[in-house]
DNA sequence: GTCTATACCGTGATAGAC
DNA sequence: GTCTATCACGGTATAGAC
């Protein structure tokens, strides 16, 4: 085959790009066998149903997602003292994997990110679809997090990472918009400004409401 | 006739309510003549495209809200010193409006809001359908806020109201993620809650980052 | 097992008749 | 204002090639 990649793997990734551009609904089986060069019932052949193929596509990447994400927490953990690691650290080993995964030269983990910010902000995918893939990684990190802001009730520590979640899947939707807001000044695609600032930003927050 | 509303109103209310949770593509002018319960052909006859009926209903509260904000502004800036208002009372200014609105028992602006967490997060739309509604705004606000923070370049003002933006269109867009992850310890209609932490978590990132 | 071509049948946007 | 026809598109099943 002259390609490296399998076709099942282009199907993937085509659709991939498109739902994380247009949404479930705006996708169609065609376009994405269009994109992957591929008929249109080879998807349907390796996948099943349009469903099927959004969430394996939603799945593919999170279980390296998620162990990246463990192990930033767990190399913050080891090198902190017996009091654990700070608001900042444990924010910082939240998002930097995520950061990394944006500034890859391949668009892949870019895309994938667009599509969490489409499910994260769907009042019809999100609460099923993000919980049960990143929930259990987020109770983790609120485990963390509690212990370095003892004073903090659980809804705030919640609500806290509600807005947290927000912020940062805006980040991963790159929709230019504060490119336009900015006038230039800021873009979407400065992943290096944008989780510099966020860190701090977020820290500031959790210390401030459950201080 | 029976009801108050006319029919071209009840369109755009279940335009409204649809959009809001399917997003633009998993809508269609069938289900929106159908929830209002008139012919498909007259929301055509009325607003034509379906394009059209969406960038109608986005725009059709965009005024009084943008209103309500700025008198809000407006209040806050006349109470305080020479010095200008604080930044807490600037973002109190920026959301309180919008908690009112999600409050109000008629479903329409909590409708209307979960459509502009679903615009604010696309690539397709973002861009172009929200600066065109809210920039104005927004840039009254940063001037405020530029003042409330005199060491903060034009960048980092940016980046935090990107931040607020995130979190409050998550807010929005009423998912219901926060009750599961919290195990129902949270509420994503509790708008007390939620504006109640989102007020100080985001005045002090703002301080943190442009102090 | 992998893949292509094609067919089926429902649904949708929209224009034009009334 | 309303009803209906048109015509394109979409999900998916099937037949069979390689």
């Amino acid at each position: 085959m002259p390609d490296k990649q399998s076709k099942s793997e282009k199907i993937l990734d085509a659709a991939e790009a498109l739902f994380a551009v247009h949404g479930y609904d705006g996708v169609t089986m065609r376009k994405i066998a269009s994109m992957a060069g591929v008929d249109v019932a080879l998807a349907n052949y390796h996948f099943g149903r349009k469903l099927d193929v959004f969430q394996r596509v939603f799945e593919r990447r999170s279980e390296s997602l998620n162990q990246s994400r463990l192990e930033a927490l767990h190399a913050c953990q080891a090198s902190a003292d017996e009091n654990g690691p700070s608001v900042e650290q444990i924010i910082e080993a939240f998002l930097r994997p995520l950061e990394t995964a944006q500034e890859a030269s391949n668009d892949g983990w870019k895309n994938y990110l667009a599509l969490v910010a489409f499910v994260n902000n769907s009042p019809i995918w999100g609460k099923k679809m993000m919980s049960s893939l990143f929930d259990d990684l987020v109770q983790v990190y609120i485990v963390a997090l509690r212990k370095a802001l003892p004073n903090a009730t659980d809804e705030q520590l919640y609500w806290c990472y509600h807005n947290l979640s927000g912020a940062l899947t805006l980040t991963f939707a790159q929709t230019g918009r504060i490119d336009k807001l900015s006038k230039g000044k800021c873009r979407s695609d400065d992943f290096t400004a944008a989780y510099g600032n966020m860190i701090p930003f977020m820290s500031a927050g959790f210390k401030q409401v459950c201080g």
